[in-house]
DNA sequence: ACCTTATATTTGTTATCACAACATTTGAAG
DNA sequence: CTTCAAATGTTGTGATAACAAATATAAGGT
């Protein structure tokens, strides 16, 4: 194998052993974060979601809307909204000049607990370790 | 804020930004690869066993060992097996000597589908492009 | 107005996840 | 030998994921 292939391959396996280590991290941080959602009745979704809806407060935004932006691609956002209506972190209605769109707002109780939410995840991002080649390695440019 | 502190604003900023983008890119890379399992009947899970199950062939392995070592913590491995059973990609017999275990091995056909959807994988993994340094910085040293 | 197509969201359904409870077998202490 | 805790898997259950189909509204052309 000359060394044009070589250097190639070498690259073609770091790329796949990359991807493997993304999962493994993606799973792994998954692992260690569900139970602080879990703590408030959430899953990453909802936080996900109450930060975006959060993100435009006071004006509400539309499931359609969410869905675009969601890190996870919401692909069960009724269900997931209508939990967050359940527990009252969230208000729906109809929009009143666009009878096919709901209009969701965040609630005061909705404002608290992702800031609560939000905390309890910086505390954990504290805790553990990123290398910093890791970190600047996935910070888009 | 002195310099110190900054340093250490940025770096903490990284590390979140880095994390979002773990899931992000953990999230596509789900999604892209999705499609090929299905077209199999199948979950990355469930590829995750077999090519587990492929590794000790001939031997067979218990389902403890494979919940170990999956990329993807198996939380409800005896069913993901359960449909491999059914596919008939392994077998799953009581062990002789410690009648608490399974063992597991795949067949013929589990190998052969196995290799198929590896192919489709790397044709995938072609195709897409991390940068150089997002690949290495994943590569556990 | 009426028909067609596009938009926005909900609902139905099957399979899977997550977690706890259960069952079986083993090994070891008394 | 009996009993009991640990090891190993399985099963039950409610919640969620994935995807297709359905509903409802809007917009535009004729």
């Amino acid at each position: 194998m000359g060394i044009k292939e070589e250097i190639k391959s070498k690259f073609d396996n770091n790329q796949i052993m990359a991807t493997v280590n993304i999962f493994y991290t993606a799973n792994w941080l998954r692992d260690i974060s569900a139970p602080i959602y879990k703590k408030y009745g959430l899953l990453s979704q909802h936080y996900n979601i109450l930060r975006i809806v959060r993100g435009s407060n006071p004006k509400s935004v539309s499931p359609g809307y969410i869905k675009e932006v969601m890190l996870d691609k919401g692909r069960d956002l009724t269900r997931l909204v209508d939990k967050l209506v359940k527990l009252k972190y969230v208000e729906r209605k109809l929009c009143e000049t666009n009878r096919r769109k709901m209009e969701i707002k965040i609630t005061q109780s909705g404002l608290e607990i992702v800031e609560v939410v939000e905390k309890a995840m910086d505390q954990l991002y504290k805790g553990y370790k990123l290398t910093e080649k890791e970190s600047e390695a996935f910070v888009p440019t």
